[in-house]
DNA sequence: AGCTCAACCTGGCTGC
DNA sequence: TGCAGCCAGGTTGAGC
């Protein structure tokens, strides 16, 4: 699942069933994620209570009065809450009792990540896989033509495709595969286009792509809210409506040409010939 | 510093 | 039906 818009609705929907209430239990049933679990995790957080929940890019911060639990969903992680007493199910990772609550994260392909911050190590910030993050699309540093012009001015003499550019999160988060592709078609960008030839002009179009694409996927995945915590099965899909994404050989919504897949970087890329120049 | 690419892991789909 | 091959929403780290 997890692009920001994702990570985000997993914040709205599991904060008012945590924050403020106190970890009783920890268990890792697989603790071989991205990075191995840390072992001392039970340790560290049964009694202590969650003080709040933030997002940075596609990471969940946990705040505890004695430091910071990070949780990534890599591909396919999903963060559930259910009652402690439902029996986990397959590809449940590790688990957190709040109570009677059980939040379990579920991660088939095991992409996903949970780190430790200490507090005495400094602000969260610190830590060495939020540092290499570009801002947040949100904030005000990617406000108005502000972020637009941070893409333009951070793009200068670069090679890569503004594709790669985009998706790397060095300038800004949360802009994963699929609303990598759909930005650039909001913006009329051709993903092949060199980062470094782009104007300032199509950059500040850009931005305010990201925001608008960005937004509408929260606002969708809000509705699945309910779904979201109340349900007990398989998480629910939200229907993410792509201009471009998934859509090889279909035709443009815009025009009628004949959607385009390519690759850049490992990755798919979708775009239309005719409206992206 | 910037770029490319392999790697982590599992399931689902396509095609023979 | 079986099986090989390819694809998938992310990110790091090695090597040039």
């Amino acid at each position: 699942m997890p692009e920001l818009p994702e990570v985000e609705v997993t914040k709205l929907g599991i904060s008012p069933q945590i924050e403020g209430k106190t970890i009783t239990e920890v268990i890792i049933h697989d603790g071989r994620l991205r990075w191995p679990v840390p072992e001392k995790l039970s340790r560290i957080l049964i009694g202590q209570k969650c003080l709040m929940i933030r997002r940075r890019g596609k990471y969940l911060l946990f705040h505890f009065d004695s430091g910071v639990m990070l949780l990534h969903l890599g591909m396919t992680g999903v963060l559930r809450i259910q009652k402690k007493h439902e029996a986990p199910k397959k590809y449940n990772r590790v688990e957190f009792h709040f109570g009677e609550i059980a939040l379990r994260l579920h991660d088939p392909r095991k992409f996903g990540s949970i780190h430790w911050h200490a507090k005495k190590d400094g602000p969260v910030e610190n830590f060495a896989l939020l540092q290499r993050l570009g801002v947040e699309p949100f904030e005000q540093e990617f406000s108005g033509d502000i972020g637009g012009e941070l893409l333009y001015k951070k793009s200068r003499g670069r090679k890569i495709s503004v594709k790669q550019y985009l998706l790397s999160g060095q300038i800004v988060v949360g802009v994963g595969n699929i609303y990598c592709s759909e930005s650039l078609f909001e913006a009329k960008i051709n993903p092949k286009r060199a980062a470094g030839k782009i104007s300032k002009q199509s950059y500040i179009r850009l931005g305010e792509a990201v925001r608008m694409v960005l937004k509408k996927a929260i606002q969708a995945g809000g509705s699945s809210l309910k779904d979201f915590v109340h349900s007990d099965g398989e998480p629910g899909h939200f229907m993410v409506m792509t201009k471009v994404y998934d859509r090889v050989g279909l035709p443009c919504k815009d025009c009628g040409t004949t959607i385009q897949q390519i690759t850049q970087g490992q990755r798919s890329t979708y775009y239309c010939p005719s409206c992206q120049k």
